[in-house]
DNA sequence: CTTGGCACTCGGACGGCGAGAGTGCCAGCA
DNA sequence: TGCTGGCACTCTCGCCGTCCGAGTGCCAAG
């Protein structure tokens, strides 16, 4: 009993299940696709195959359908991602590029994801730990409270009142203010705000001693501005298409719906693929950390501009997903937008 | 026949189905509410109340349920919004009061009204038109670049990035800037964007000719962000609740889920909503003017800080809701979140 | 105007039945 | 040793007839 054939044939359930959402039996796969074996033959494999656990049937008198193992077989090893043809790629550049400002590139990538797909997609905000620093700016906005300022290189600003102790809304004040800019200027740019940490300590101690409280007081929220829970922002769409995914799995779409809005889970899963360097990750069902996604896969990738990685983007949909156009989507929507940033 | 009573008779029927989710019959409603007279008067009751189109029969031998137009009687003239208790009124202020900065208080908003009503909420971001500007910055970044960063009262920070065809990370360049950021914030100051129009406007001409393109360009970069569709952001949180409502409701959440992911079609809802004074607003199902949402009802009220309502929050949920709770709950974190935002 | 009574309707649950799909196993064959 | 055709077996699903009960509309009497 050959190997190789008996990976055959469980790619062509996989390939069936996912089209017809409807367990695949033996006789209907010969009707599919060319095995050149009899019926019994690919009876005696599919047994095999669920003695592996790569595939199970709902009950005796049905087909089989793929498990989590199965598709992770034939993620790995069975499907290459399909490459996007070139009038996809250029629509895909096309919507990218209108653009006018970072919220636009983001809400533009996710609704595009979402479309191609036909799936949850899921973009993280670029990160702020892991972009560099492009401009720190004070705003006083009255009485003893400051506006700062922080903006990255790929575009993002983030702000944070502090209240300085001090009012600073006078001409002196404007001085002094021009002094602690250039400072935290000098002190930042060009790195990421983690790289820069050290050096920030110390910029209070320069200053003369009536300014230090006012300089420890930002140093202080911009290091804040990096707690985890806060710098990160997730961005969904296409939540509607859970619903269209038919089969039994609309049965189960409230705990995803539930998992979906815990942000900091998406950013999570997110998080780990953005780290694990530059491919795509696959993560099927059960593999999921996460109860209420056990029955969804997540596709996903980083992006950034240049050659880092500043944040992950990805979908989230059933188990039973197309995987190699999923996969071409996401990863070419991931270097249409790592190509925009770079901008 | 009294009216009075068969007005009771609706009351009744409707508060059984929002609890039951179950068409209800003429002995049932005997059961559970003091009606003081026999099945057979109900009856009668219900047959005037179905003539005039307030509740239907979906099937002979079925119970009724209430009509769109007998849930608009039920909101208009049979419930009062019923006060939120004193135990939760603290924990509203208690769970807003902790925000950081907007972007937090939207979100601890939008969270709140999801978990206090069970249903999806939608929060509007305070509308750039309709606040006031606190200042506006400008930070070259890069070649001939600028960012345009503007501030309103409300905390809500908007940027731009302009191009303006000259090079300004100079020395003359920074003088150049400081000029043309006092003409700027003296025109905007206090006042809406849209009020400081005309002000904005003649700025250029009154600077000298070399810096009139560069103030044109940031000029029209400010009046672009007026622009409806851009200007406008909303935030939902809760889309699980509307698997968990339970009913017929939730095969029709498919093209629910997609309306509510219009976000255009949303802040036209919240907008008519904020400009209609201050009280509740209650659309209910077919009132609806978006097809996709005809099987829901939207309980809704304006916000902000200070006297003038800057945008709109609410919720939306199948037109089988608990309206006087809902309503309570909506104008309850109205009210708190208006009060936060006026600091 | 209200009430009790009564005949009527209809949807949903229940159970039996047959068809069809799919399987496992076995014996024969290369 | 591995493939194949055949065959008996097992389930699920859909269909149909039946039954039950909730609920109604109407009527005649109070």
């Amino acid at each position: 009993m050959s190997e190789d054939r008996r990976l055959r044939v469980l790619r062509a359930i996989v390939q069936d299940y996912v089209e017809t959402s409807e367990p695949v039996g033996s006789k209907a796969l010969l009707e599919r696709h060319q095995l050149g074996v009899s019926a019994a033959t690919v009876r005696n494999d599919m047994a095999a195959l669920e003695e592996e656990g790569l595939i199970a049937a709902p009950h005796t008198s049905a087909g089989r359908i793929p498990t989590d193992a199965g598709y992770r077989v034939f993620v790995d090893r069975l499907s290459q991602v399909k490459p996007m043809t070139a009038a996809e790629q250029r629509a895909i550049g096309h919507f990218l590029e209108g653009a006018l400002d970072l919220d636009d590139v983001v809400d533009r990538t996710v609704r595009l994801l979402a479309s191609l797909t036909r799936q949850v997609a899921v973009v993280q905000y670029p990160s702020l730990s892991r972009s560099s620093v492009r401009h720190v700016e004070l705003v006083p906005i009255g009485g003893p409270r400051l506006l700062v300022v922080l903006i990255t290189t790929t575009g993002r600003v983030e702000q944070r009142v502090v209240d300085v102790g001090t009012d600073l809304m006078t001409v002196e004040g404007e001085s002094t203010l021009a002094v602690l800019r250039s400072e935290l200027n000098g002190a930042t740019a060009g790195r990421t705000l983690a790289d820069a940490s050290a050096e920030l300590a110390v910029v209070p101690d320069r200053l003369e001693p009536g300014l230090r409280d006012v300089a420890r007081a930002v140093v202080a929220a911009l290091e804040d501005s990096l707690v985890e829970e806060r710098e990160e922002r997730v961005v969904l769409a296409g939540t509607a298409n859970l619903v269209r995914s038919g089969g039994d799995f609309v049965a189960s779409i409230g705990p995803v719906l539930e998992a979906l809005e815990e942000h900091v889970v998406l950013l999570k899963l997110l998080g780990t693929v953005a780290e694990q360097g530059g491919s795509l990750a696959v993560r099927i069902g059960s593999e999921n950390p996460y109860a209420g996604l056990r029955s969804t896969s997540m596709v996903a990738t980083g992006y950034g501009a240049g050659t880092d990685l500043v944040a992950g983007l990805g979908v989230v949909g059933p188990t039973r997903m197309d995987y190699p156009s999923t996969m071409a989507a996401v990863r070419a929507v991931a270097t249409y937008v790592s190509r925009i940033l770079a901008d």
